[in-house]
DNA sequence: TTTTATTTTGCAAATGATTTGCAAAATGAG
DNA sequence: CTCATTTTGCAAATCATTTGCAAAATAAAA
């Protein structure tokens, strides 16, 4: 399944997979979406497209082109969307297996970011899904509150 | 602590608690804020200012006065924001206690609104409180998935 | 009830994120 | 290398939400 994927020295999963996956819906390859993709791999939490922006070098792309792309990636299942509220979409590489995800804890002083491992049980949620009759359920949860360092 | 509220036939608990609230932060009972009291109290799910605007008779406020007023009940925890995603935030009215909260279920297709008894596990938020050592948790939760009426 | 200090409101304009139209540029298959 | 197709940049459009400011409303005082 991932034959193709045999580079010697270490390539980020995401462009292989990304190459792999755009060749199969006849999308293209294009410098812009390398470069956005080699800024996310080096985040380890949510950017917004405007993080994004400034982490490129001058003149790659377009914010509009970032926009694309974190469309195109997010039904490819390579970027995945997550809201903290803020009103400004933050993505995320998906690494690893796509049914994975986590949730986030957010300080509402200095919004630093932590990645949680706890989920909503899943019991729980089949059973919302049994009492409701509602099929392929799925749900957004994020945390917040104050971190050690802004605690008064 | 009530006393205030004896009304011989019932009237919108919300609308005797602006008033009391109201008085203590030396805010105005206005005719805008008692109408889209008002209009929240006749709903049972979330609203946007755009529905309560189009809800509320003809002239009786501008958009404006509505957003303005979801942030002043916001505070005084009369009314609660959610967010489903969809760019447009929307408010409820909260009725009985203020620590009580609850969860919705979204239907990925027709929107429609299921409100969920099911919350986070308080026990498992406890954990991810100590071994963060962030204060003050809270969490925003959502499910999304297909309604009987929408599955094929 | 009139006066007065203060809060609200409407309206227009500003902001900010995101989307869209369109022609020019880039990509990849043959 | 050519051609069909996908992408991109740029400008402009949308949409939700916020803000400035003078006029209107409200509540408390006189």
């Amino acid at each position: 399944m991932s034959q193709k994927c045999q580079h010697e020295h270490r390539e980020p999963v995401q462009l292989c997979n990304l190459t792999e996956q755009l060749r199969a819906k006849s999308r293209k390859i294009t410098g812009p979406r390398q470069a956005i993709l080699e800024v996310m791999s080096q985040e380890s939490h949510p950017v917004t497209t405007k993080e994004i922006m400034a982490a490129l070098p001058t003149g790659v792309c377009d914010r509009v082109t970032i926009y694309r792309a974190m469309h195109l990636l997010e039904t490819m299942e390579l970027v995945r969307r997550f809201d903290f509220g803020d009103g400004t979409a933050r993505f995320e590489l998906v690494r690893g297996n796509t049914e994975d995800h986590h949730h986030h804890l957010i300080c509402r002083t200095c919004s630093v970011v932590i990645e949680l491992e706890e989920c909503f049980p899943s019991d729980l949620e089949k059973r919302i899904a049994r009492d409701s009759g509602f099929q392929r359920l799925s749900h957004k949860l994020e945390f917040f509150g104050i971190c050690p360092k802004c605690q008064p």
